[in-house]
RNA sequence: GGCGCGUUGGUGUAACUGGUUAACACGCCGCCCUCUCAAGGCGGAGAGCACGGGUUCGAGUCCCGUACGCGCUACCA
């Protein structure tokens, strides 16, 4: 049975309008494409974004670009709001949708060609083929490309063709002599030769306003002071620092992040890598928001040595507290996972660090992840909250004390929530711990009989029986322990047994010890 | 091809403005605890800082070159 995320954020076309504002105020900007779904690389920069705004008390705002007709659709949106919502990356204003910009982009296309900035080219357009396109590009890249005829066409003759109703794109002249520069937030000065820049296209032949057009609109009329994306943007922000310029708008600070790579330091992919590389999945696989929030914000950078050491686990405030660009690392990150095993499906420190969330939040904030969880599994009982509270409580502490998701609830603990026997028997463990010696073919239902007459059914009371039973019948007590442990649980690891027994209680542990003699 | 960015153990990261045998976490291996363990405790292996030069009394930290990786180079975003 599938789980039902209802996504609380709603899709309301925002108006591009903003309070009024200090001029120092900061404003972020995260800005996906709507893919479907939220991509770890995707996330990350999110939170960076996120942390930031919160940092400096600065306004985090979200923006599909949608740009792109052919994703533009709500469903696709959906998929990130969700990865969001689950991580807690909460927006304060959005999400707007760049098509709504069209009409703005396009204006601001016309102005830079009425005030010289820009041009009309009528070079035919060239049909491309979309999937060989990478290729393609690289391949005319190499190419010398010739300076456009179009760019020195006098205004009357291209006024003139345009009424005459010939296409055309609207192309950004880039001067010829000179360099722009900015100050990276992580990257430092960056400069780059006009003479490395083309003339980039502003608006193609049907109208539609292109993205680095685009962006800058929509950074400019939403006032973003710091622009924090993703490094394969960095080369691009000089075209855009152009634009600023030429529309005579402030340019932003940028701060760009390394990209998060797959193992073999390649793309990470969905089509690639599949489900790993989409923010749902660990939520569905039993993640801890925070817990994979603090894995992320690692992944990449780090907090100031002086003041935070070698630490690594950092709640949500902690994080906040302590984020600064400052401490965003250069070089690429890569997510490390093997594919195709079970145990290790995804980052081992993800996990490591997702288990470590389990056993160490206060038990009231883990709650309600075990309580969706077993809902979800048919384990829950309402009597978890009340007459039952206090066993529900201790038994959940012995369980996340070897949990690595909250799945684990499910796996390991349904011989803990169900009364019959309706758990699985590890066959290993049947096999070494009730199948190897005959004898405990006559030792579990005695021991059962004895547990039936027990007064004190506790941890100490049980451990006393169980060492005492062991020294009468002169067999060791582990040879007893391990038993009762399959016996009751059909596993062969997990919390002490003398816990594992008082939990499991005394009827259950009756039948089930007597129910093992049929296993060997 | 051009331009840009990067390179510390398998992975993620440290190492004050150059100065002890390069640190921490995950993972791995071993030992211990013990009723088990995928838990916990302890310990170990694993990089001499991509490579080659240079500056310096001294460089992972500065400079140059090379290699490799990544990004951009589109009427995609």
């Amino acid at each position: 049975m599938a789980k039902k995320y209802s996504c609380q954020f709603v899709l309301i076309r925002g108006q591009v309008t903003r309070k009024e504002q200090t001029m120092s105020q900061i404003r972020v900007r995260f800005a996906p494409s709507p893919t479907g779904y939220l991509h770890v690389g995707g996330a990350r920069t999110a939170l960076f974004n996120w942390l930031f705004a919160r940092k400096n008390k600065g306004v985090f705002v979200l923006r599909i670009e949608d740009t792109d007709t052919l994703r533009n659709d709500e469903a696709m949106v959906r998929g990130i709001l969700e990865g969001m919502e689950w991580l807690g990356l909460n927006y304060d204003e959005g999400p707007f949708f760049q098509s709504d910009n069209y009409e703005k982009h396009r204006a601001a296309a016309l102005q830079l060609l009425e005030n010289g900035f820009a041009y009309r080219d009528f070079t035919p357009k060239a049909e491309r083929d979309d999937a060989t396109i990478k290729q393609r590009v690289a391949e005319a890249a190499k190419q010398e490309k010739p300076v456009n005829a179009y760019r020195t066409l006098s205004r009357e003759e291209s006024d003139a063709r345009a009424a005459a109703g010939e296409p055309f794109v609207i192309r950004f002249k880039v001067l010829e002599e000179g360099k722009t520069q900015f100050e990276d937030e992580v990257f430092g000065l960056q400069e780059r030769d006009y003479k490395d820049i083309e003339d980039l296209v502003l608006l193609r032949s049907d109208g539609h306003p292109l993205y680095n057009l685009s962006v800058v609109c929509d950074d400019i009329e939403m006032a973003i002071t710091h622009v924090i994306r993703g490094q394969d943007h960095l080369s691009n922000t000089h075209k855009q620092v152009l634009l600023y310029q030429a529309l005579g708008k402030p340019v932003p600070r940028f701060g760009h992040l390394p990209l998060i790579m797959a193992p073999d330091k390649g793309k990470l992919s969905k089509r690639k890598h599949g489900e790993i590389v989409s923010i749902t999945t660990y939520r569905d696989a039993g993640f801890i928001p925070d817990a994979f929030l603090n894995f992320l914000a690692l992944l990449g950078w780090s907090p100031d040595f002086n003041e935070y050491g070698d630490r690594e686990i950092f709640s949500r405030e902690e994080l906040i507290q302590s984020f600064s660009l400052a401490g965003i690392n250069k070089a690429n990150a890569v997510f490390n996972f093997t594919q195709g095993d079970a145990r290790n499906w995804t980052d081992q420190k993800a996990l490591w660090m997702n288990a470590e969330y389990i056993k160490t939040i206060p038990l009231e904030t883990l709650l309600p992840f075990v309580k969706a969880e077993l809902q979800q599994s048919g384990l829950w009982r309402d009597a978890y909250e009340s007459e039952q509270k206090v066993w529900f409580d201790h038994t959940l502490t012995l369980l996340r004390e070897r949990a690595r998701t909250v799945k684990d609830f499910t796996n390991h603990g349904r011989p803990y929530f169900v009364d019959d026997i309706s758990f699985e028997f590890d066959e290993v463990a049947v096999k070494k711990n009730l199948q190897k010696d005959a004898a405990l073919k006559d030792l579990l239902p005695q021991l059962a009989e004895a547990f039936a007459t027990l007064d004190d059914f506790t941890h100490d009371g049980i451990e006393a029986l169980l060492r005492k039973t062991a020294e009468e019948k002169g067999v060791k007590v582990g040879l007893l322990t391990n038993a009762t442990r399959t016996a009751l649980t059909g596993q062969s690891v997990g919390p002490g047994l003398f816990s594992v027994v008082e939990v499991i209680g005394k009827d259950r542990t009756v039948a089930r010890l007597k129910h093992a003699t049929q296993l060997m």
